[in-house]
DNA sequence: TTGTACGCGTTATCAC
DNA sequence: GTGATAACGCGTACAA
C-alpha cells in the first residue's frame, strides 16, 4: 500500500493526529514539530488520500458539471469548452476539481446527478444550461443541495443562484443596432424553444422592433435546432417571403455560420444584400467570411463566476441566493451594412 | 445525515454486511432476504455512499482526464468535445464517471495529475493528447499507474497502451489523392512540432511526395500554431513563392478554415485556383465554404476505445500493453479540384 | 501543544 | 446463508 499518515507520524515521532493538523496548517502547533513533520512527509513522498479525507470530513473538494445530453449536437458548440475553461479557473483557484457525469438521454443524465448527490461524490453542482421543466432542478431544490445554474432558470428564480447575461437587453441592443443601420425588415432566427435563453433573446428582439415602431411579423421569426440542418430551410423560407428581411438576428454564432453558408449558396452577398449578427462571439466569428458581428457574452466569466459562487455557497453556510449578471457587448465586424435603399 | 447501510439493515432485520452483499448481488444469499433488503432500500430511499465504498474497496469507479493546458487555444478545437463524448460513452457503459483536473500551465496540470493519482481519486487516466517530453507520462510509468494515451506516445511506445490512427498512412492517402488529381506542387501546413501527430502527418506527406517522384521542397512545409493568427502568414509566404503550390494539405480542419478564409481574402478561389484538404472531419467541414474535403479519423471511436481499454486495464490485472488503431477514411467534399493546367 | 480514541460508510474476512 | 468484526486513511472531540 501507499504511504499513509501513520508512516509519517512514526518517522516524525508524533501522533497521526499531529500530522493531520500539520496538513491542515492548524494554528496552535509548534513550528518545530511542523518542520519535523513536513520533512518526514517529503522524505516519504507522502500525499494525502483524498478519498479518506472526504469520508472523514464529508467534503470532496470537487464540483459536479451537468452538460446537455451527449447525443445532443449542442456539445459541439464552442460555448462549452469556453465555459468549462472559466469554471476550471474558478475551481482551480480554490483547489477544487471537476467531476462530470454524462449520459445520452435525459434519464441517464438525471440518474447521474442523483448518483453524484446521494453518493456524496461532489460538494455542489453547476448546470451548464437552462431549459424548461428540468427535473434536475426540482430534485436539487428538494434535496437542498448546493447548485448554480448558468443561464436563467425557467422557474424558482428567487430561490436559485444563477449566473446569466441580460439576454433581453443584449437582444435589444443588437436589434437596434440593425435598425439604426436603416434596416426595417429584421428577422429573428432562434434555437430550441426549450431553452430559456431563446425566449429571452426573442423577447428582446420583439421589444426592439415594437418600440421602434416597426411592424412585428410572425413570419419573421424562425426556430431551428441548433446546428446546420434545420437552419437552412428557415433561410429559404425567409428569403422567399414577399418582403424578405434585409437583416437577420441569429441566436448563436454557430447557427449564424450555417446561415452565412446558406446565403452564399443562394447567391446572396453578406453584408451587401443582407446583414447578419450572431451571439456569443466565439473564436469562429473571426474566421468566418465575412467576419461576423456578434454579441460577446463573456462566456469565460459566466463559468468563472459560477464556480466562485458555488464554492462560496458550499463553504459558507446560508449564503443568500444570488443573481450574477455578466455584462455583454456588441463586437462589430463586417457582417452588417447600412441599408441605403431604405426598404 | 443521510440514510446508511445500517438503517437499511435495521429495517430489514439483517446485518449491515448482508445489505452490502445484496448490493453487490452476491450469489449465495437467499432470494427471500434479498427481496426484503431491496424493499427496505426502496422504502428508505437508500443510495450507497461512493466515497465510503471507494475507501473500503480501493477503487473509485472514475477515470481521470488530462487535457492540454486551458490557456491553450487548442481547447477550442471541436476535437475535444467529440473525443470526450466517446470516452463518456465507454465510461458510462461500465458505470464509470469522469474526473477532470485542470490547470493553466504545464506545471499546474502535472500537479493535478499527481493529486489524482496519489490521492487515489481515480482508477486510471486518459491523456487526450500526445506531445514531446511529457513529464506526466514518465510519472505515470514510474508509478505503474494505469493509463491510456490518445495519440502515439513519443517514446516508450512498447510499454504504453495507446489509441491512435495511422496518421502516416492517412497523410499519404490524402496527399496521393491530391497528386492523382494532377497536383504536382503540394504544400503541407502543419501544427506545433511538439505534437506527435504533427510529425506523423508530415512524415506521411513527405513519403507520398517522394514515392510519387515529385520534388520535396522545404519551402512547401510550414508549421503554425493551431488557430488562426499564425496560419495566415504562412499562406502569404506560400503564395508569394516563385512557384506557389496548387494544393494544400492542412493538418487540422480548424486551421483549414483559417486557410480558406485567408485565401478568400487574397482573392484566390477554392478549389478553382487552389485545392485544400483538412484532417479530423469535424462538423464545421460541412458548414465551410466550400465544404471541406477532410480525413475522418473517427474521433468518437478514439475516445470510446480509450475508455474501454483503460477500464479493462484497471479491472483485470496484467492486461498486456495494447496498441489500438482506429481506421480513417477520406471524405471528399468540394475543396479540391483537378489540376488541368498540370502545373 | 500534543496524544488517545472514536467515527465516517463501506467492503471483506472470518466465524457460525 | 448470515452475522460479527476488522480494516480503509483521515479528522476531531476530548483528554492530558
Amino acid at each position: 500500500m501507499s504511504i499513509t499518515i501513520k508512516d509519517v507520524a512514526k518517522l516524525a515521532n508524533v501522533a497521526p493526529s499531529t500530522v493531520s493538523r500539520v496538513i491542515a496548517d492548524h494554528p496552535n502547533i509548534s513550528g518545530e514539530t511542523k518542520e519535523r513533520v513536513r520533512e518526514a512527509m517529503k522524505e516519504l513522498g507522502y500525499h494525502p488520500n483524498f478519498i479518506a479525507r472526504s469520508l472523514a470530513s464529508n467534503s470532496t473538494q470537487s464540483i459536479g458539471l451537468v452538460m446537455p445530453s451527449s447525443a445532443d449536437k449542442a456539445l459541439q458548440n464552442p460555448f462549452f469548452p469556453e465555459v468549462i475553461r472559466g469554471i476550471s479557473k474558478g475551481a482551480h483557484e480554490k483547489k477544487y476539481s471537476l467531476h462530470i457525469s454524462t449520459g445520452e438521454s435525459l434519464e441517464e443524465i438525471f440518474d447521474g446527478v442523483v448518483q453524484m448527490v446521494q453518493g456524496r461524490r461532489v460538494d455542489g453542482i453547476i448546470l451548464l444550461y437552462s431549459r424548461f421543466n428540468d427535473k434536475i432542478i426540482d430534485y436539487l431544490l428538494d434535496q437542498s443541495f448546493p447548485f448554480v445554474v448558468i443561464g436563467k432558470p425557467y422557474k424558482y428564480k428567487k430561490e436559485i443562484t444563477y449566473v446569466d447575461n441580460d439576454n433581453v437587453q443584449a437582444s435589444i441592443d443588437v436589434t437596434e443596432y440593425l435598425i439604426k443601420l436603416g434596416h426595417k425588415r429584421v428577422a429573428f432566427v432562434g434555437g430550441s424553444l426549450n431553452l430559456v435563453v431563446t425566449i429571452d433573446r426573442l423577447q428582446g428582439f420583439k421589444h426592439a422592433i415594437l418600440s421602434n415602431n416597426l411592424p412585428y411579423r410572425d413570419e419573421y421569426v424562425k426556430h431551428v435546432e441548433f446546428l446546420k440542418e434545420g437552419g437552412r430551410e428557415a433561410i429559404t423560407e425567409l428569403l422567399s417571403l414577399e418582403k424578405p428581411p434585409t437583416a437577420l438576428v441569429v441566436m448563436d454564432d454557430l447557427m449564424a455560420l450555417g446561415v452565412l453558408n446558406k446565403l452564399d449558396e443562394m447567391g446572396k452577398a453578406v453584408p451587401d444584400d443582407i446583414s447578419v449578427v450572431g451571439f456569443n462571439n466565439v473564436l469562429l466569428t473571426e474566421i468566418s467570411r465575412p467576419p461576423l458581428t456578434s454579441v460577446d457574452i463573456n462566456i469565460f466569466q459566466l463559468g468563472y463566476q459560477a464556480a466562485k459562487s458555488l464554492i462560496d455557497q458550499t463553504e459558507n453556510q446560508n449564503q443568500p441566493v444570488k443573481r450574477i449578471m455578466i455584462p455583454h457587448n456588441l463586437v462589430i465586424r463586417e457582417s452588417c451594412y447600412e441599408n441605403k435603399q431604405n426598404l
